[in-house]
DNA sequence: TCGCTTGTACGATATTATTCGAACAATAGC
DNA sequence: GCTATTGTTCGAATAATATCGTACAAGCGA
């Protein structure tokens, strides 16, 4: 599994941040690292299938909303809070507000 | 033209709000609304073709984020900012921000 | 009423997303 | 090295969106 190509946050275009956002199983994973901090691609499927929750995955580091780093046989995913604070300030907190 | 059905802003749900969100031509149509208070479809078409502007505009009225009201022969076109701050506090002002 | 303007509705096409099975890669532990 | 575990990648099928031409509806003014 090794490293990931996550975007710089500078790079991150508005419109991939929301598209990004626009799907319900994506807008569950962020609910559940707003709240646990961080947390396993497998801890997160909903009874999907891993190719599912991959794909769920690569567009949420794509978007530059969540980063993902090896952990031995596991990848453990966060949310990119501060540096999304920089690029769009308030904008996350709003979000995760939104989402409950 | 006559009226258009508006959803309530309670039925709105952030996966669709965001969607409309994720669109670069329906970003320009926001972005202009939020500096110009209100305006027709016709002033915000980048020289596109007046049926893609009808679509867009409908799924940002679908998403609870613009309200149009037919005024003579055009359409104006607001954010619903009041309604949108009750459902989604700080949310509009975060994206407002995000985008410019 | 006729003509003009603004935007919607419909329909077709093209592009993009989502879903998921199957095969593969990387790591940990034995 | 072998095996089990965790995700990724590929490919294909399906679904959803975007784009735009054409036809239509509604209001305004002469």
């Amino acid at each position: 599994m090794r490293s990931y190509k996550h975007p710089a946050i500078e790079d991150v275009r508005p419109e991939d941040f929301f598209h990004a956002l626009s799907d319900p199983v994506r807008l569950e994973i962020v609910r559940h690292l707003a709240r646990e901090q961080e947390a396993s691609c497998a801890t997160l499927d909903g009874g999907r299938p891993k190719s599912s929750m991959s794909h769920h995955f690569r567009v949420l580091r794509e978007a530059g909303l969540v980063y993902t780093k090896p952990a031995g046989v596991t990848h453990m995913n966060s949310l990119r809070r501060e540096e999304l604070e920089r690029r769009f300030p308030g904008l996350l907190d709003a979000v995760l507000a939104a989402i409950g």
